[in-house]
DNA sequence: GTCTATACCGAGATAGAC
DNA sequence: GTCTATCTCGGTATAGAC
C-alpha cells in the first residue's frame, strides 16, 4: 500500500508539482494502475484542478516521460565531465556503479525503465522514439571511452563486441535491481563485472 | 490494438481456456490494463460465465502465474537433460541461446518477466516467492555446470563470478528483447557472449 | 455452467460558479 | 486556477432464470 506522500515545495509552479507527484506513482504502479484522483490527493488539490495544466492523463504523462528522457542524457552528460582523466577500467567501472545507483536511488530511473520495457501500448512508438535518443547518448560516451582504452592499450577485444556486452551488463545489472537486496546486488555486480572485465583487457 | 483472439481448443475444459486466453492479454498489457470482458469475449463466453472458474480476477491472475513458473521449471529441466555430454562452452551457449528463444516465443516468457520485473503491489510478497523457486532452479543448473567445466579444464574463473556473470548475461540478454529487432538482438547476443567466454576461459 | 440484467464503484473528463 | 457537481463510461462482481 503506498501512502499519500504531499508534494509540499510551494515555491514551484503547479504543473512542476503535479509532475513530481505523479511520477513516483506511475513509476510503481503503472500507467493504468495510477488514478487521477490518487494524484490530485498527492498534490493537495482536488482532481478536476489537473486539468487546468494537463489537457489530459496521457498528457501529463507523456510530459513527465520527457523530463525523465531528458534528465538521463544530463546525468550521462555529467558523467563523461566527471571522469576524464583516469584509467579506462575506473571509467568504465565508475559508469557502471554510477549507472546502478542513478536507476536505484531516482524514481525517474525507476519509471524510465518500466515504460522502456512495457510502454502503455498506445504510447509505444512514440516512446521508443525518445528511447532511442537516449540509447544513442549512451552508445556515444562509450564509443569515446572504449577507442581510448583500445589506443591505450588497455582493451585488447574489438570495440563493437566490448559495447555490446558492456550495455549487456548494464541492463543485467539494471533487472537484479529490482529483486536482489542491495549487498547481494553488490555482490553480483562485481562478479559479473570481474568477467567482463577480464574478457576484455586480454 | 490488440485485435480478439479466439481460444478455440474445445476439447480443453473451460478453465484451461480461460488461462490461454488471458495469458497473452496479461502479458501485454499488465494486470490493471486487461478487462475480463476482453478475456469472455477472446474465449467466446460471457463475462459472468468466468465467476464459474475463478473466484475473482485475482485469483485467475495467480493461477496463471503459477503455470507460468512451472513451465519455466521444466524448460529448464528439458535444458539440463538435452545437453548432457558437450563441451562447457556449447552447454553454456545453449542455454543462453534456448533461454533467448523461450522467453521470446512464448507469452508465458514475456509474462513471467514482467510480473517479475512489476507485479501489481498486492502480490508482490506471494510472487517473489514463486520467483525466488525458479532462481534457485536455475541456479542449481548453473552449478553444475560450471563446476564440470572447472573440473574439466574449460573454466579458469571463479564458479561464483561465473555464475553471477551468466546470469547478469541472461538478464541483460532478455532486458534487449524487447527493444531490438530480432537481427540486432542476435548481434548483440553474439558479442556479450563472446567477451563473457573469454573473460571466464582464461 | 451459461446466460441476462443489474448493482456498485471508480475511472477520466466537463460545466460552470467563484 | 480552483472548486463542487455532474456526466459518461467501463470496470469487477452478483442475482437469479434457464
Amino acid at each position: 500500500m503506498l501512502g499519500v506522500t504531499t508534494v509540499s515545495s510551494t515555491k514551484l509552479p503547479m504543473s512542476e508539482r503535479i509532475e513530481r507527484a505523479a511520477l513516483p506513482l506511475f513509476a510503481r504502479k503503472g500507467f493504468e494502475g495510477t488514478s487521477l484522483s490518487k494524484i490530485a490527493k498527492c498534490v493537495g488539490i482536488k482532481k478536476p484542478s489537473l486539468y487546468a495544466h494537463f489537457a489530459s492523463k496521457e498528457d501529463l504523462f507523456f510530459a513527465i516521460l520527457q523530463k525523465v528522457n531528458r534528465d538521463y542524457r544530463d546525468f550521462l552528460e555529467r558523467q563523461v565531465q566527471q571522469h576524464g582523466d583516469v584509467t579506462t577500467e575506473k571509467q568504465l567501472y565508475c559508469l557502471l556503479k554510477d549507472h546502478t545507483t542513478y536507476l536505484e536511488n531516482e524514481d525517474l530511473g525507476l519509471l524510465f525503465k518500466r515504460f522502456m520495457l512495457f510502454p502503455p501500448l498506445v504510447l509505444r512508438d512514440t516512446f521508443n522514439e525518445q528511447f532511442i535518443q537516449s540509447e544513442e547518448a549512451l552508445t556515444n560516451v562509450l564509443l569515446e571511452v572504449v577507442q581510448e582504452g583500445k589506443r591505450r592499450g588497455e582493451i585488447q577485444a574489438d570495440p563493437d563486441e566490448v559495447i555490446d556486452a558492456y550495455i549487456c551488463l548494464l541492463d543485467g545489472t539494471f533487472e537484479q535491481l529490482f529483486y536482489y537486496s542491495k549487498v547481494e546486488h553488490e555482490q553480483r555486480l562485481q562478479n559479473a563485472w570481474r568477467i567482463f572485465w577480464r574478457g576484455i583487457h586480454g
